[in-house]
DNA sequence: TACAGTAGAGAACGAACGTTCTCCGCGCAA
DNA sequence: TTGCGCGGAGAACGTTCGTTCTCTACTGTA
C-alpha cells in the first residue's frame, strides 16, 4: 500500500482536476475514486467528508496558484515589473487549454452560499493576493488606494477570459495596470527593497 | 386558473430568486414549485426541463440587469457620466443584503461546462455588456482599447466584492475607471450625441 | 502452515433529485 | 344532471450521490 501522504495527494490532485474540469458537484466519489486510484474506504479514512475534501482541495490550489505566481516574478527585477509580471501569468493561464476560470470564484459561486468553510478557504486565499499587490504597490512607492484597483483588474480578467473563452483581456488588463501605474507612480520606478 | 403568461412569471421568478441565492444545482424543482405557487405538472408545461427553465431565468436576469443599468445612467448628460454610473449603479447593487455576486459568472461556474446553452446565455450577456461600455466609449471620444478595460474592472468589483462581502470594490473600479478616462479622453468632454 | 490485521473492490443503503403519473375536483356543454 | 376535459396536489419512479459495509486477498509473524 502507498503511504498516506502520497495517497492523500493523488486524491486531492485527482479531485482538483475533477472539480475544476466539471464543477465540483457534478463530479461524484466514485470519479474521485477511479482517477485517483485510491479506494473510497481510504479516501474516506483520509478525508472525513467530500465537503473536508473540497477544502483540502482549494489549499492546494492557493499553493500552486502561490508557487505559479512566485514563479512568474522570478525575473522581474523592480517592483513595477513584478506588478505586471502578474498580468503575464494570467496570460500564459488563459490560454492552457482546460482553463476554466478562476477555481475559488467557481467554488464561491456554487458552494459559497451553502458552506462558509468554502467561503472562507475562498475569501483567505483572495486576501493574501491582495496583500500581495498591496505589498508591490508599496515597494513601487505608489498610494496604497492602486493596490484593489490593480487586484480588481486581474479579479475582471479571469472572469473575462473564462466566459468569452479567448484569453485577451489578460493583456487589456495588463494594459490598464500600466496606464494607471504610470499615474500613480512618480517618474522615476523604485528599486525593489533588499532584493 | 391563472394564464400562461403570468405562470411563467411567477416560475421564472421564483427560480431566479432561489438559484442565486442558494446555487442553481441546490434548488430542486419542488423548492421551485413551492414558491412559485405553481404545481409540478404546470412548470413542466411551461418548460421542457431544468435546464430550460435555467435559460429563461437567465434571460429574465439580463433584462433585469439591462433595465437597471438604463435607469441608473438616465440622470447622466456625458458619456463619461454614464461611464461612471455604471459603477455607482453597482455600488448600489453591492449592498444589498442579498448581493451574492453576479449571477451570470456564478451559473457559467456551476454549469458552463456542462450545459452550452447556460454558456451561450452567459455569453451572450456579457457580450451585450461591453459592446454598451464600447457605444459609451466612442460617445466620449476615448480610443476603443479602453471599452475592455472599462468592461474588466467592472466584472472584478463584482466577484470581488461578492467574495469579500463588503461593496468597497464598486468604489474602488469608479476610481480606476476615472483614471483611464483622465488619461483616454481629450481636455474636454464630449456631449453625447442625440439626447 | 496457521493466524491476525489491513486494505481494496465494489455492493449496499438511504436520501435527494428530475421527471412522470395517478387521482381527484371543478367548470362547462348538452 | 351527466359526462368530459383540464389542472392541482403530490405520490411514484428511476437515477445518482455521499457514505458505509461486506467480502476477499494479501502481508508479516510464529
Amino acid at each position: 500500500m502507498i503511504d498516506e501522504k502520497t495517497a492523500r495527494e493523488s486524491v486531492v490532485r485527482a479531485a482538483d482536476e475533477l472539480f475544476y474540469a466539471r464543477g465540483v458537484q457534478a463530479v461524484g466519489m466514485d470519479a474521485v475514486r477511479t482517477t485517483a486510484g485510491v479506494s473510497l474506504k481510504r479516501i474516506y479514512s483520509l478525508f472525513a467528508s467530500k465537503d473536508e475534501l473540497i477544502v483540502a482541495v482549494l489549499h492546494h490550489r492557493t499553493a500552486v496558484w502561490d508557487s505559479g505566481l512566485a514563479s512568474a516574478s522570478e525575473r522581474a527585477t523592480t517592483a513595477r515589473e513584478r506588478i505586471l509580471a502578474i498580468f503575464d501569468f494570467l496570460d500564459a493561464w488563459f490560454r492552457e487549454p482546460d482553463f476554466r476560470g478562476c477555481a475559488f470564484i467557481n467554488a464561491h459561486g456554487e458552494l459559497g452560499a451553502s458552506s462558509s468553510a468554502v467561503t472562507d478557504a475562498v475569501r483567505e486565499q483572495k486576501r493574501t493576493f491582495q496583500e500581495y499587490v498591496a505589498r508591490l504597490v508599496a515597494d513601487a512607492g505608489a498610494p496604497p488606494a492602486l493596490a484593489p484597483q490593480l487586484a480588481i483588474l486581474a479579479e475582471g480578467a479571469q472572469t473575462t477570459a473564462a466566459i468569452s473563452g479567448t484569453p485577451e483581456a489578460a493583456q487589456q488588463a495588463r494594459a490598464a495596470a500600466e496606464t494607471l501605474l504610470d499615474v500613480a507612480v512618480p517618474a522615476q520606478p523604485t528599486e525593489l527593497v533588499g532584493s
